[in-house]
DNA sequence: TGGTCACCGAGTGGAATTCAATCATCCTGG
DNA sequence: CCAGGATGATTGAATTCCACTCGGTGACCA
């Protein structure tokens, strides 16, 4: 889903879905306006109603231009998607280093608000929940939460000196999906974002992760069946 | 109440998304046909390549039939979730009835049960992670969410002496959705389901809501900066 | 001044949706 | 019991909408 790809260096890989790379610099400027009017689109009709003509009258150009960039409309919304995971990780990355962190909890905790400030502010960003149910190998949905979890699985072991290990990244693949889901039901309908639910889910990750060294859980399976 | 009180009353309501009512028999069946076909052709391509063609092909109708019983495209597929939901909401009963539930995670266990059961036996199950981004009133995800939350509440409540309150709902719509998510990814590449997922799925549920009363989580809150 | 680069927008094709005509079933008076 | 009108159900050609193409035009550069 959609946290899906925190740091990392495949960017360059990222904008092979653009057809043409600029050469001039106008056309740098269409680009970004290009996302820029699809993400105010995103923001007003949904991202399932967008049409290619909207994105176009948007950013003051005409269907064809579009067209030239991209090679069709899902194309638009995987770069939207993808320049949306890219400020995600930026913000992560300010955050983490803006705070003081005593423990790996603060740095989930810092995911956490950081997905939640792109969520009010950043036009479209919705967009991470852009989920394309079709064979494109490319900006896989699953591919980039698996990503994720080792990029961050990476953090935590450098930084907090957790065990490195497949149960990690295991564990952090889960806690992604449940944070994932958690906090786009926060902004379903709220588009500040039902604090219920965010702060639900920054209890539910530590919990969850925490629980992972304590023995609670094993006690739990102990009683299992 | 009794377990049979999961399946709700508002089934009736669930069929305001079609045009015309169901005067002679053999709408009755075009209708049920028509949907079966719906399952058949999003398990052949997904529920965004489908097309309306496709569906009437398949149930041995015109284009304009389709049309007669849904306003458009996506209230087939919303019919199509709504079904999926009340055949689960039968699965959950069902389930309950067939096991000795010796506690309430047990019954949990069941819905997990229920669900998994479903994505594997019955046709184009997955619409159930159907979300229409966009303002359809009837059939929201959400409100499907809320409601199952609650009535499942009900039962926790009256079969196992769960404490009731708001606290419980909304717990339990922050368990249903975890659980969502968690086997929507297990079945997003396995079409039998990744085991993994499934397994701690059950275990996160049971963790989560255990823990609602363990002092578990009341510490870590204690120690909240 | 020739050669790209960018841009435009009418044109093409396919899918969604409509609607007037037709068929099927029900109902009622005789 | 049956004719035959009333109403439900079905059809598919026509229409509309939208993604995507492409030949033509201007903008930059050398």
């Amino acid at each position: 889903m959609s946290l899906g790809g925190l740091l990392g260096e495949e960017t360059g890989a990222a904008l092979q879905q653009v057809r043409t790379e600029p050469i001039q610099q106008r056309s740098a400027a269409r680009l970004s306006g290009l996302l820029d009017a699809a993400a105010a689109v995103v923001d007003e009709v949904g991202f399932d109603r967008i049409t290619t003509a909207m994105i176009a009258e948007r950013a003051g150009a005409s269907i064809g231009t579009v067209y030239r960039y991209y090679p069709d409309r899902v194309a638009v919304l995987h770069a939207l998607h993808e320049r949306a995971v890219v400020r995600f990780r930026q913000r992560v990355v300010d955050e983490l280093g803006a705070s003081t962190l005593t423990s790996w909890w603060d740095a989930v905790d810092c995911v956490v608000t950081a997905f939640v400030g792109l969520y009010r502010s950043e036009p479209g960003f919705r967009i991470v929940n852009f989920d394309d149910r079709d064979g494109a190998p490319i900006a896989d949905a699953v591919a980039d939460a698996d990503f994720f979890a080792r990029r961050l699985a990476e953090v935590l072991v450098n930084e907090f000196d957790l065990p490195a290990g497949d149960e990690l990244i295991f564990r952090l693949e889960v806690a992604v999906e449940m944070a994932d889901a958690l906090l786009a039901r926060a902004f379903h309908t709220d588009p500040v974002g039902d604090e219920r639910f965010i702060a639900e889910c920054r209890l539910v990750l530590r919990n969850y992760l925490d629980g992972f060294y304590s023995p609670h859980a094993l006690s739990l399976l102990a009683t299992a069946s």
